[in-house]
DNA sequence: CATTGCATGTAACGCGTTACATGATTAT
DNA sequence: ATAATCATGTAACGCGTTACATGCAATG
């Protein structure tokens, strides 16, 4: 249930569109909680219904800007402190990781280098845009700042482990 | 499409029931791709009709024992090998962070120090678990220990960053 | 006037979760 | 006997993806 929460973070932040949202999702929380044009919209539509947000203005092409309500800030500060998040993440390039006796020696290892040579191109591309990160001041860009520093720290990882796994085999 | 590809690479592996291989699931594979009794039944059902797994034999209590196929091999080494692993992962741990500005700076580092110290938590079960995952050597335990130490090595740097990110606050 | 961008919505399908439902065999 | 384990399945519901469908408004 957290596209939910992600929709109540965002218009706690300022109220926005369904079209705005969508781009702030594409833009911020890309990386972490990616969602459709077509789901945004339905969870529009049950937010309301709920009573967690709000249609304050109505534009041009139908345009409807959304608020939080009162009611929405109070499960968004339940959610983000009393839910605990989910401990398990499901990675398919780990499940390979099991199976890779199922392949030539040659294939397994090829398999390694690509995945690390995947997370330093993720590296990479985080640290071309680490000036937009840290341009603004608003407070979403600054914790989003704490969610940029983790992806570094991750691909690091990713990728120092490839090439050690790489090593590891036969 | 992964739970089918833990399925086949299971009975890649040996021969397997519903029963087994919902067993090696929750042990061996519950980290990285968590699946249900329902959910495996089902799929069971459908490799089946798709010629990748087949039944050869029939034990009590109307235990089936499953092997794979032909096909059912081809599919497996095409998964491994030309479908390129997912490259988001949803964390819902991290989508909290962007919005951490919502609450006391109190609890946003409570929130962080937690973070942290589930990531120490799970290291030390894994640590706690490495005779196991270390003692046989068959290959789908030597490729498990990979997996393994990416564990290791992930919750150390989730941990680190915890503890860093924890000071940025205000 | 034509293109791009803004803007909203619906439908179909598959995967994952939870709960329900049943029953045979083995071990104590 | 009875409890635990082995063993298989179905049903309901929600979330996520892809594709379809439509139309207004601003820019050049």
């Amino acid at each position: 249930m957290s596209l939910r929460h992600g929709v109540l973070g965002l218009l706690a932040h300022s109220s926005a569109s369904g079209y705005d949202l969508m781009r702030a999702f594409d833009l911020s929380l890309a990386n972490v909680w990616p969602a459709t044009q077509s789901q945004l919209y339905g969870e529009l539509g049950k937010l309301t219904a709920d009573g967690m947000i709000e249609v304050v203005a109505e534009g041009p092409r139908g345009r409807k800007e959304y608020a939080i309500t009162a009611e929405g800030r109070d499960e968004l500060r339940r959610w983000l402190i009393d839910v605990p998040p989910a401990r398990v993440r499901r990675s398919d390039m780990l499940l390979r990781v099991f199976f890779l006796s199922q392949v030539d020696p040659d294939q397994a290892r090829a398999y390694l280098r690509r995945q690390g040579e995947q997370a330093e191109r993720a590296l990479a591309e985080l640290e071309s845009i680490r000036g937009v990160v840290e341009g603004g001041d608003d407070d979403l860009r600054h914790h989003g700042r704490l969610a940029f520093e983790y992806g570094l720290r991750l691909h690091q990882a990713e990728a120092e482990w490839a090439r050690w796994a790489e090593q590891q085999i036969s």
